[in-house]
DNA sequence: ACCATATATGCTCTACATGAGCATTAATAG
DNA sequence: CTATTAATGCTCATGTAGAGCATATATGGT
């Protein structure tokens, strides 16, 4: 092995939380407000002094921060692109000479705990990403501003080859080939739209580098969600994309919902998260084959129509291990994948 | 936000690279050997000077060292507990006061390349996890060995509630529930190994801290696969996993094939990975009609027998972001799920 | 009490994917 | 020409997912 002398430089590892709800239909995420007054994931240095494990210093700050109690966690993704903004805190504590690594975890609470801060507010997922609800059909957004704008870039690029690659990634991510619209490729879609310069986060962060890109003007970017602070958007869009693949082969769902509740209201939370509406009946009938929830013997009344059945989750222990997600019964309409 | 002002500790960013190809039915990862004769993954510290992002830095000095070109790259997980022991060059390198963090990596190659030095080589993946390859049926281990001490691990549990829950984890990760056994919880599999000291790296790591748990005797440690440098077999485990996963939904095998391969070569590997056999013609069912390979007019002569159709990719570029995996064709026999 | 309306809940129909295994084809070795 | 071996083709049974009709149980208005 060759061994490398070189004398490493300064790093350091911030931790940065996605902690998700789903408030009355509405999916949201725990933000906070920057002093330039831009939307941040709550986040914090990794302390190695104090903290055994990442998730330990993770739970510990967001406690102290927001008052959040983390049950659910999950690690995402760790991003040490060069580049990429340092947190203005961070920056500021006189550490902004070394490289900072953020991992990023998704964490997902019942309700929306107060926040200690003012500072601090659930913000709903779908400002950042306003492509991604299709809960009242197929976003305009998308064909009147979105693809427009990417075929543009995909045309500007250097080569045949490369042309047709962005292309297909086009194709592939916006849903336009035989399999439909992919909700979990959020992912995908937010670095597409990265990369061809649609999002005010690659104008911003690109201020330096400077690229040949053809970057839509700003009117356009302001439509296409709010910036949020360093990557941060990327790593919510990670931790929405994976949620969204989650809920098929694992019973996370429950984590985002209450001791009991209806199914109707539980079928609203998986509508929220994965951003189209479901079949009712066949939501039903798969979730109450699924052995995951159980009937109580209690009701409650709508504002109208007949009163709903109260379920409440069948394993309380097992439940995040169990082996089955519940299934998401698609309308071949709306968002008709294959 | 409550600003944490405390002084960073030093943190040494490790990569780890699961290499990992299949040859000639046998699933195999690159692998050096350590100083003290134990087997290590690929691995050298992170170096924020020269290298933009992990992956480059990953690339240069997998080539660097072994020679192998990678492909296929992808991050699994990022380690960061305490009490990891620490790669012995570390240490020599004399930063062994920092904290080390490892950022593991799958890569995928389509052959053993030739390996620079005389301590690296290709290893059966299943040296390190005998009980993972069903291949031949329902490995003997496993009911034997592994169960009979996880079961007595379970009853050792502190509380009533430890033992059940201790016991909920074993038959969900073993598949002694409806389910069955499921290829991708390799990890958990390890890791209730290693939290019930039936694998070496369990006894080595807590030499110094010392638990309670009812450690398995040496003789059965030696039975439960070879261990690795640090926690090494744990990533192993995750890119395991984690391949086995993704084989259902992306077209991932395809970076294991050589430019063109008879379907029964492309089974063998599938059934190398995932470990167990596959229902012969029910694959070819799923993978002609995948649209992900073409037939060539060419053909190959075996031993005996008629000779195979040769395949090969359909749309080279874009294979791994391909929308679909390939089917997995159970034989309910062996390692019946569901 | 009766009706319109709004949900919740039950049930059926169809298309298609998946697990199994029989049948046929095209080679090789005697 | 026959036995053997592997590749390939095809059919059958079962289960699941997408659709949508039908019924049940509330509320509010007349």
């Amino acid at each position: 092995m060759t061994k490398d002398t070189s004398l490493p430089v300064p790093i350091i590892i911030g931790l940065n939380a996605v902690i998700a709800i789903v408030d009355d239909g509405t999916p949201k995420t725990l933000c906070i407000r920057d002093t330039d007054d831009q939307f941040s994931l709550p986040y914090g240095p990794f302390d190695p002094i104090h903290h055994r494990t990442f998730e330990i210093g993770l739970k510990d700050w967001v406690q102290r921060q927001t008052q959040v109690r983390l049950g659910f966690i999950e690690q995402l993704y760790t991003f040490g692109d060069q580049g990429r903004a340092a947190p203005r805190a961070l920056i500021e504590g006189g550490t902004a000479n070394g490289r900072i690594v953020s991992v990023g975890y998704l964490a997902l609470a019942d309700r929306p705990a107060k926040t200690k801060s003012d500072n601090a507010s659930w913000r709903h997922w779908y400002e950042f990403f306003p492509w991604e609800d299709w809960r009242n059909g197929s976003p305009a957004l998308i064909a009147d501003i979105i693809l427009p704008n990417l075929i543009a870039w995909a045309e500007h690029g250097e080569t045949e080859t490369e042309k047709l690659d962005r292309k297909d990634r086009i194709a592939l991510a916006f849903g336009m080939q035989e399999i439909g619209w992919e909700e979990e490729r959020l992912l995908d879609r937010y670095e597409l739209m990265y990369e061809a310069g649609l999002v005010e986060e690659a104008w911003r962060d690109r201020a330096d580098g400077g690229s040949p890109s053809p970057y839509a003007d700003p009117k356009v970017r302001r439509l296409l969600g709010k910036p949020m602070a360093s990557d941060h958007r990327r790593i919510l869009a990670t931790a929405i994309g994976r949620l969204r693949g989650k809920l098929k082969y694992r019973a996370v769902v429950f984590e985002l919902m209450p001791k009991e509740f209806t199914l109707l209201a539980l079928q609203r939370v998986v509508e929220a998260i994965v951003g189209f509406k479901l079949h009712k009946q066949n939501f039903r009938r798969s979730v109450e084959g699924s052995k995951l929830v159980e009937r109580t013997s209690k009701t409650v009344q709508q504002p109208s129509g007949r009163p709903a059945a109260l379920f409440s989750v069948y394993d309380e222990t097992g439940v995040d291990r169990a082996a089955r997600g519940l299934a998401i019964p698609r309308l071949r309409q709306s968002p008709g994948r294959r």
